[in-house]
DNA sequence: ATTTTTCTACGATTTATTTCGTAGGAAGAT
DNA sequence: ATCTTCCTACGAAATAAATCGTAGAAAAAT
């Protein structure tokens, strides 16, 4: 009857952000990929493995015991979560038009011909599944 | 000498937030349209007031007085906070293309018949502006 | 010129988040 | 089988973030 928010802090994001990058893994494994890509002070291992036990605890991960080993992988994938954080976006900054986003990210981030075309091409599609009326 | 990362925390994007959209203003009028936006506890006003200062502290914002008022506003703007989470998603989940970070938008959030045409228009554009190699 | 209202500064408290130490169990090595 | 090593669970300490109360100054109202 509690369906408590349950939201990600920065700190838990860049566990999953890990997770999403390796699938299902150990502590183990998120902890040295953790520890290897920040520079300064190491954090123990035990701080990795509560970020864990309590990310279950909130259902940001599950985990399953495989050969003896807990593996855990995020419940939410990498695109729901970018989506979400796009959706905000959208609606806090261009009033609910994702077009207006589109077109501030290619005014402001390089973007190589070959990816343009793209673009184009993705459109074009859209363009003739959206007109057969004939 | 010391540039320290001042990084905005959640409750304070909110306050950011609010001034982009006002523009140079008084707590009290932060502190208003906070509460406004917010269903159930308000928060007092000495807590915005708080949150300013801090801000204020932290570069986040600065501070005018006009007319014996304190007048605050954002030190970043809308666009570059914007585009610094942009570059972030970019490099994260695309590689460096923005242009698949494109076409995820527009695969996923509706975009109307318009905005598909403005963008169109754009892309037209920086081809007619990158092609006059001769 | 009092009284009332509104404001700022500041410190303290509360709550959330992050970090780590210790204890005990299982797996692997000698 | 004993000794290491690596693991989990758990609680507590440390740090960070958010919230608020009080005091006194300034402005507005009476």
């Amino acid at each position: 009857m509690k369906s408590k928010k349950n939201k990600a802090t920065k700190g838990e994001m860049e566990l999953l952000e890990v997770l999403w990058k390796l699938g299902s893994s150990t502590v183990r494994q998120v902890h040295d990929i953790l520890n290897e890509q920040t520079q300064g002070k190491e954090k123990s291992y035990t701080t990795t493995l509560k970020f864990m036990q309590n990310m279950l605890e909130k259902k940001l991960v599950s985990r399953e015991i495989i050969d003896n080993k807990h593996l855990y992988q995020a419940t939410i994938s990498e695109k729901e979560s970018l989506n979400e954080k796009i959706s905000k976006i959208v609606e806090n900054t261009f009033q609910g038009s994702p077009g207006n986003l589109v077109l501030q990210i290619l005014g402001n981030h390089k973007t190589s011909t070959e990816e343009l075309q793209k673009i184009r091409e993705y459109l074009d599609e859209i363009d003739t599944n959206q007109q057969p009326k004939k």
